[in-house]
DNA sequence: CGGTAAATTCAAAGCGCTTTGGGTTGTTCA
DNA sequence: TGAACAACCCAAAGCGCTTTGAATTTACCG
C-alpha cells in the first residue's frame, strides 16, 4: 500500500491524503480523520526512502565507533550511552546508525556520511587531544555533538563531566583518611577524559605537597584484567599503595580481585575510589554503594547528548551548546583511614 | 555534486556515469577510468537516499532492542554482539539501524519497520519461549535470524550455542570433583537459553542421582549485584554449595565477591564455573583463565550471524539455515575438588 | 444576490538515483 | 561495399513521497 493507493482508495490526492496525515492545516478536520482512519486499517506508513529523498533529511543520526585496537575499551560504556541516546531518538523520530569502523578509517567514514547524506548529524565519543574529528566534521558542515570535550573546547558543543574535579575531590577524600601513597589506575591518556582525570589527582596531591609515586600509575584500556593486573604488581611491589583511584568500576573490581588474593580487606586494609559511570550491570549501590565512588550516569548523559544533538541540527545556526556536569562523590564501604 | 552535475563535467549522460561508478559491463574501460577519478577528484558520493528509493533496497539492517526494565540484562552481551556483526555490516555496505523499543512496543516496532521499508532484514535476539517475534516477522515477510532459539526450532533461520550440553557438561565437571552442593545462578528464565542451562544442569545432576537444592537456584537479570547477593544468602543460608555454576562472568564476579568477603578462597574453599562470552573488557584469559568456564566469543557469533542474515536477504527464497556451535570448557583456576 | 475572502483540494514538479529500451558509431564478414 | 552485429552511450521513465502554485468550493457581507 502506497500513497497513490491509499488516495485512489479515499477518492483524494495525494496531496490531500499527505497533508492530512503530517498534521498541515489546510485539510478539513472530517477529511483528516476519514484519512488516518483509512491509514490505520490499510496498515499504511509512509515509505521511509521516499520520504527521506523528498524531504532531504534523512532523520538519522551516525554513532561511528572506531574499533581501533584498544578502543575496545569504550564498549561497555558505549553501550549504556547508546540505549540513553537511542530512547531520546525513538521519542523524537530519528533513527540511530551505527557504524563500526576498523582502524584508521574513521575519516573516510565520516567522509562518506557527509556525501552520501544517510545522516544529518553524528555524535562524537571519547575525543583525544585536538581529536581530527572535530575540524574534519567542521568542515564537512556535519552538524555533531561531542561527548567529552578536548583542546580549547570551543567553537563546538560538547557535554561533558567535571573529570578533574571529580578526581581532585576523591584524592583529597584519601588524602583527608591519611592516604600517601595513591596508586592511579586510569584509562588511555590517549584519551581527553584521562588526561583530566591525571591532572584532577595530580594537583590535590601537589596542593599537600604529596609526590605521586610513577611506579603508582598506570593508565591503559579499562579493563578488569588490566585492573587487576596493574594492582596485583603494585601491591607486590615495593612501596605498594594504601589506597587506589580508578577510572572504572571495572578497573576496581580487578583491583578488589587483587587485594581478595592478598588477604587485604577492602576499607580496612585497604581503600579504593573508582569512577562509576551507573552501568546497569554493575550496580554499585546495593545497601549503599559498595565502592566509594565520583558518579554520573553514563545513560543519563546519552540522553541529554542526543537531545542536544537533535537541537543542533533542527536548528543549524544557533551558537554551540556546552554543558559540564558536576559529579557527585559517594562514600561506600572500599574506603577507610590509612592504616599504620 | 550529484550525478547531474558529474556527467555534465564530463560531457557524459548521468547514466553511463552510474553505470561506470557500478560496475555494469556496457561502458568503455577508459571511460570508467575517466569517470571514477572525476568521482574521486569532486569526492562524490551517490546520495544513498536517493539510490534507495531508486534500487527499492533500504541497505539497512535492524537491531530492535527491547527495553523492557529487566531486559537491559542484555546489554553488556549485546554490545560485543552488535560489534561483531557492525564489522561485516560494514564489509559488505549494509547500515545498521540500531532501535530502542521500550517495553511492549516491539511489535508495533517491527511492523513499522516492515511497513516504512527502512530496512531489509532484521536480526533477532535473546528469544523467550514462544517469542511473539518470529511468527510476527514471518507474517510480515521480512527476513529475520534469530540468535537463539526457541519453540520447535524449525522454519525459521537461527544461530545457537549448545546450552543445554555446556551446561551438563559443566555440572558434570563439578559432579566428577565431588561437588553434590552445587548452586545455579541462572539468567531470567524467561529466556529459552536460561531454561536450556537449567536443563542441562539438572539432566546432569538426575543421571547422577544428585537432586538439586531449591534453595540454590536462582535466576535473574545478569548483574554483578544480583550474583553477589545471591551467592551471599546461600553461603550464609542452611547447607551452603560447595560450587557454583554461573550463567555469566558478571555474576561469576559477583560470587566472587561474596566469596572474597567470607574469606573463602576460590578452586580451594568453593569452585565456581561460569559461562564465558569472551566480553572483550572482561578478559579471563590472563596467564590461563581465571574462571573455570564454558566458553563461547559471542563477538564471534555477532559476526557469523549477520553473514548469514545477509544470505537471507540476498537470496530470500533459499531454506532456513541453522547453526548450533560447542561450546569449549576451559579449565581455569576457579574450580577444585569439594573439601572435606 | 454578486463579489471577495477563506477554506479545501488538486495537478504537477521535483528530490537524485537506477534501469529500460532504444540510438549511434565502429567493426566484421560475405 | 553493404548488411549484421558488437560496443558504447543516451533519453526518459520511474521509485514514492513532499511541496509549490493554482483551481475549486464554500462562507460571508454589504
Amino acid at each position: 500500500m502506497n500513497l497513490k493507493e491509499l488516495a485512489d482508495s479515499l477518492n483524494l490526492s495525494p496531496t490531500t491524503v499527505s497533508r492530512a496525515l503530517n498534521g498541515y492545516p489546510e485539510v478539513r478536520e472530517e477529511t483528516r480523520t476519514r484519512v488516518m482512519a483509512a491509514a490505520k486499517a490499510a496498515n499504511y506508513a509512509p515509505n521511509s526512502r521516499a520520504r527521506r529523498l523528498a524531504t532531504g533529511r534523512a532523520m538519522t543520526i551516525g554513532h561511528v565507533i572506531p574499533l581501533t585496537g584498544r578502543a575496545e575499551m569504550v564498549n561497555p560504556i558505549f553501550a549504556d550511552f547508546l540505549i540513553g541516546a537511542g530512547e531520546v531518538y525513538a521519542n523524537e523520530g530519528y533513527d540511530l546508525l551505527l557504524s563500526m569502523v576498523t582502524d584508521g578509517d574513521t575519516e573516510a567514514a565520516f567522509r562518506q556520511l557527509a556525501a552520501n547524506g544517510s545522516v544529518d548529524g553524528v555524535m562524537v565519543q571519547a575525543p583525544q587531544e585536538n581529536d581530527p574529528r572535530i575540524a574534519l566534521l567542521t568542515e564537512l558542515g556535519l552538524p555533531f555533538l561531542v561527548h567529552g570535550r578536548t583542546g580549547d573546547a570551543k567553537g563546538y558543543s560538547w557535554l561533558d563531566i567535571a573529570n578533574m574535579r571529580a578526581f581532585r575531590r576523591a584524592t583529597d577524600f584519601l588524602l583527608d583518611l591519611g592516604h600517601r601513597r595513591i596508586a592511579l589506575i586510569n584509562g588511555q591518556e590517549s584519551f581527553d577524559f584521562a588526561r583530566r582525570r591525571r591532572r584532577g589527582f595530580e594537583d590535590a596531591m601537589a596542593a599537600r605537597d604529596v609526590i605521586p609515586l610513577p611506579h603508582l600509575m598506570a593508565s591503559d584500556a579499562m579493563t578488569e584484567s588490566f585492573g587487576y593486573l596493574s594492582a596485583a604488581s603494585m601491591l607486590d611491589g615495593p612501596e605498594p599503595p594504601t589506597a587506589f583511584l580508578a577510572s572504572s568500576v571495572i578497573i576496581a573490581i580487578g583491583i578488589r580481585r587483587a587485594a581478595g588474593e592478598r588477604g587485604l580487606r577492602l576499607g580496612r586494609d585497604i581503600s579504593v575510589i573508582c569512577h562509576d559511570d551507573e552501568l546497569s550491570y554493575l550496580n554499585n549501590d546495593i545497601g549503599g554503594p559498595a565502592f566509594t565512588a565520583t558518579r554520573s550516569s553514563i545513560r543519563a548523559a546519552g540522553r541529554r547528548c542526543a537531545e542536544i544533538l537533535i537541537e543542533l541540527i533542527r536548528n543549524p545556526d544557533r551558537p554551540p551548546i556546552q554543558e559540564l556536569w558536576d559529579v557527585d562523590l559517594m562514600v561506600g564501604h572500599s574506603t577507610g583511614p590509612c592504616p599504620g
